[in-house]
DNA sequence: GTCTATAGAGCGATAGAC
DNA sequence: GTCTATCGCTCTATAGAC
């Protein structure tokens, strides 16, 4: 029975990859991503130690070349307009593909000292970023609104994070199958930065 | 021991609402909340049968209370633009107060068949609320841009709610102690209704 | 490397004495 | 009505045989 021809450490990682991606994290039970990868508990905590760690291999890499990427997009020297389409657009993908990932960061928040989201970098990619700076300047040149970075930034990520964290009230609310609610994700990518722009833009 | 003058039920009550203020619906736990109230975890069950019954004790009717208001605000022959600036006013407000409803709202909904959530009249008053008939007339009739009433509907939930459940990552990203996180908040009284209004009447 | 078996902890709920 | 004691379940994690 030993050494597949798919390894089995891989195999598990694809086992929970699946679980985790419909049950999101808390609902992901061990028993149930060594059944899935037909192995037993044992196991998955002999290659991974535990279900926080599994989490991070499967995800950690994924997280940090997203945030990655975001650091450079905010970064970048283009237009407020065209870094928010951008910013969304992408943001809307990674999220399409790892809807999993803001319940995990949500729920680690929220827990002792909430030392996973610490690690990742995000406080200083918003501190520092490009993108901060020339929210307050193009606003004190008045081209655009004043408006606190914070604010924006929350109100971006909420209008994209939140119909994902709440996929099945929202499903239930505008009665949306899978294709349905696939496409009203997809439209957001549209709306959301018009919004963002329009208020920014409004004199 | 028996009869305190203010009665042992209401106690519970209390250090309930203390508890799961603080701690949300799932990391409130029943033990914790006895020791609270004084008393032991028998009694709380022997007062309200389980902990979803407490919780529900507690909230359902400050609840339906909500929304039976936000039907009433929805159904108002008032124009959209006072309409949005009162839904956000109140929403707000609501949440401020009752902070841990929204992720018991999500837990239930995320739980089989979603009990809870289908018990509640959201759904019927989002469909049969004037507020969406509004939109879409004014739309037909050019005065605000065309929409999605449910996707207007999420951005004004989305904006509002967000910030509530991702407390800890937001107040870590921006450094908010307490009051600097209530005023962000209620910042967002002024800044959700404008972006929502911009975003409508832009041509 | 893989298994069985079980430890160990937390939680909600209940039986039964007083 | 209130308590102590404990059940019963679930879940993560590990010990130890093979």
């Amino acid at each position: 029975m030993a050494q597949e021809p798919k390894d089995t450490e891989v195999k598990i990682k694809e086992a929970a990859r699946r679980v985790f991606l419909e049950k999101g994290y808390e609902g992901a039970k061990i028993r149930q991503i060594a059944d899935a990868a037909g192995v037993n508990v044992a196991l998955v905590n002999y290659y991974f130690r535990s279900k926080e760690e599994l989490f991070r291999s499967i995800y950690q890499e994924t997280l940090a070349d997203f945030l990655s990427r975001l650091a450079i997009l905010l970064n970048e020297e283009t237009p407020i307009e065209v870094k928010i389409w951008k910013l969304v657009d992408r943001y809307v993908d990674f999220l399409m593909d790892n809807p999993m990932i803001p319940s995990f960061i949500l729920s680690q928040a929220n827990a002792e000292a909430g030392g996973f989201v610490r690690q990742l970098p995000i406080k200083e990619i918003v501190e520092q970023s490009y993108f901060r700076k020339q929210l307050l300047e193009e606003a004190a040149k008045g081209t655009i609104r004043p408006v606190h970075p914070l604010q924006l930034i929350m109100s971006m990520i909420a209008n994209i994070v939140f119909p994902v964290i709440a996929r099945p009230v929202l499903s239930y609310i505008g009665s949306l199958d899978d294709e349905a609610y696939r496409q009203f994700i997809n439209d957001r990518k549209k709306i959301v930065p018009e919004m963002l722009m329009a208020y920014l833009q409004k004199k």
